[in-house]
DNA sequence: TCTTGACTAGACCGACCGGTCAACTATAAT
DNA sequence: ATTATAGTTGACCGGTCGGTCTAGTCAAGA
């Protein structure tokens, strides 16, 4: 049972790696069997299909995420416009930890398989819009204490955590296409200034 | 040698629609075949390999998008700021009308590759980078025009150009996420207020 | 008329794809 | 000791992948 959690794990892992490091189309179940030492028979135990491996690895990417960058960013004791920069700082170091190991900046897993199988796969497009809209909850969260504190004017404050989870997915994608990490110390903390109006 | 250029140009209009409507992965030579009514030879006989085809169908998608969008926006006689909003709303418009037909928001042709083929395909990174420079460029004159004219402070024009450019493709990506061409609609005229302060 | 070279047709290649299956082992409850 | 269950193994499936190759069509130039 111990095991079984352990190989169950093992292929979530591998599957989480290759399909960041690469894309869903080109990680085939065989390579993830490989990376996590198991075999495909032993795979198809415990995911019905790659799909929903898939969407697991999904579930693990937000996991991680919340962990490693939203709990930071937004539990701290900043002031809700800090709270927007210290993500924007997050995001670059991961970014850079990662480019400076791998020698490729990977941009946002999230607007990765987005971008790649929204149109393809309706189960996918609604796990990945379903995370967005948990990020939005939060950027929403940290506007209203914004202009509670009278950091920020009386502004459009749905639309604004919009706009600012729209940039900062633009930004990490503009990163990826530039193989870059700089262009997120650059332009992410502008997020924090970014203003839809009533 | 004219049945040539149709030959040729069939393959890559079938491409350059099958790869944004799915994705690199997710559309085979023989599926483009298939499209284009050509055999596998003829393809083979005008592009060495899918990727050469890709980087051919980037370039279409690029002249395609100056004729129907760039030169529409940013030649009309609006004022440099009123030429952003020109560009949101022919974006809106575009994606709108294939939403209408095929019941998706396919996103933006670049963006969608960049996020795919980033990390596998060097060549097609720096071709989608390539154009990206080239739309930041437009971005960057139009800035200058607006400070001209008064119709923009004092900022940092090129980290501005950047950052609308960035802005735009997360909008892009999140319409094709909420399959929702409304997003756009809603939030990307406020590309036009977008300031990095120098 | 003969030759050349661009173009087309379609069979074919090995590799890989996602997924199945029956047999096997290890564990733990009865 | 027996049985049920969870987990593992590796061979195997039909289909598709990107790409090759040979044979042949066809029009233009010499």
């Amino acid at each position: 049972m111990n095991a079984a959690v352990n190989t169950r794990q093992r292929i979530l892992e591998s599957a989480r790696d290759l399909i960041y490091a690469r894309s869903f189309s080109e990680v085939g179940v065989a390579a993830i069997c490989d990376s996590a030492g198991v075999k495909k028979g032993s795979f198809y135990h415990f995911f019905h299909s790659k799909q929903e491996l898939t969407l697991a690895v999904i579930d693990e990417f937000f996991i991680e995420f919340k962990q490693r960058i939203f709990a930071q960013a937004f539990s701290a004791n900043l002031s809700p416009l800090n709270r927007f920069r210290k993500l924007a700082d997050l995001a670059y170091r991961f970014q850079k930890e990662i480019a400076d190991e791998i020698g490729h900046t990977l941009g946002c897993p999230f607007g990765n398989i987005a971008a790649e199988m929204s149109t393809q796969d309706e189960h996918l497009r609604h796990k990945v819009e379903t995370v967005f809209n948990q990020m939005e909850g939060h950027f929403r969260d940290t506007l209203d204490a914004a202009v509670a504190c009278g950091e920020v004017d009386e502004i459009n404050i749905p639309a604004t955590a919009k706009a600012m989870l729209a940039y900062a997915e633009g930004i990490m994608l503009m990163a990826k296409t530039h193989n870059d990490p700089e262009v997120i110390r650059e332009l992410m903390p502008a997020m924090a200034d970014i203003r839809i109006r009533l």
